[in-house]
DNA sequence: CATATATTTTAGTTTATACTAAATACTGAT
DNA sequence: ATCAGTATTTAGTATAAACTAAAATATATG
C-alpha cells in the first residue's frame, strides 16, 4: 500500500471528484458541472493527480474523457471511504430531521463560517 | 470517522512519530532524539497537531511530557498503518538479505550495481 | 480547411504547511 | 528567588499545493 495514496485521498477536493465517480464513470465536463466552484482547469489538474497516483482511469469518448474510479487501487482505504461518505449523509439526515422538528423560523446554527473570503469567480459559458 | 485523520496520517512526518509511539510512550525529547534532522520546536508543533486531532495524549511526568497514541482514535487507519510499516519492513528486510549475499561469496572488488537510493560505503577517504 | 467543442497544459498568484531560531513558560531543585 | 532542564509558542521564511486565466492541444463536423 504506497504511502502516498494517503495524500491523494487527504485533500477533501478529490474525495469530492472520488464520491462523485463511485458508482459510475463521468466525462471531465460533467464532473465540473458537479463543481462549480471552481474551474474547468482546476478539475482537470486534480484528475491528473488522481491518474497518476492510478487512483482512476480515463478513457475517450469522442471529443470527451471519460473516468471512472480504480476502487481496486485504494486497498483498505476504499471501504473507509464509504463508510465516511454512509457517515455524513447519515448526519446531515438526522441534522435535518432535527431541524424539521424543531419547525422554528431559526434553523439558525449561530456562526456560519464563509471561510473562503467569499471572492468566487465562475468561469462563465460562452453565449 | 473525521475527514481530517486522513490529513492527519497523509504527513511521513507525522507518520514517523506515530509509528515510533505505537508500541509505547516516549517523552518530546526521547522523540526528537530518534528525529535528529528536525528541531526540537518542529517536533513538538507536530505533537501539537496530532494531539489536537486526538491522535495522541500527552501526560507529565516531572518536567517531561509523556505522549503515547490513542490507537482507537484511528479506527481503520490503524491496521492500515501498520500494514503499511510492515511492508516497508519486509522489503527492507529482503533488500538487506540481498546485500548479504552478495558480500558473502565473493566479496571482490568489481562494482556490484545497486539500484538508487543505496548507500555505497566509500572505501577510502580523499585525502 | 475552418470552426466548434472538450479537455489539458502553462504561467503566475494565493494560500497552506513545515520548518528554524529565538523567546517564553513550566517544573523541580537549591 | 534563582537556576537548570524540558517543552511550547512566536515570528519569520521557504517550499509545496490549489487555484485562476489564458493558451495550447485534440477531436469531431461542416
Amino acid at each position: 500500500m504506497p504511502a502516498d495514496l494517503l495524500a491523494v485521498v487527504a485533500s477533501p477536493r478529490r474525495r469530492e471528484i472520488l464520491r462523485l465517480l463511485w458508482d459510475g464513470e463521468r466525462t471531465a465536463g460533467e464532473l465540473h458541472e458537479a463543481m462549480p466552484d471552481i474551474t474547468f482547469g482546476a478539475v482537470s489538474l486534480q484528475l491528473k493527480v488522481l491518474r497518476e497516483a492510478g487512483v482512476v482511469e480515463r478513457r475517450a469518448d469522442g471529443q470527451a474523457r471519460v473516468y471512472r474510479v480504480r476502487h481496486e487501487a485504494l486497498g483498505d482505504l476504499a471501504p473507509m471511504l464509504e463508510q465516511m461518505w454512509g457517515d455524513a449523509l447519515w448526519r446531515l439526515k438526522l441534522r435535518a430531521e432535527l431541524d424539521e422538528t424543531r419547525r422554528g423560523p431559526r434553523p439558525g446554527r449561530g456562526r456560519t463560517r464563509r471561510s473562503h473570503g467569499g471572492r468566487r469567480r465562475q468561469r462563465r459559458k460562452p453565449s
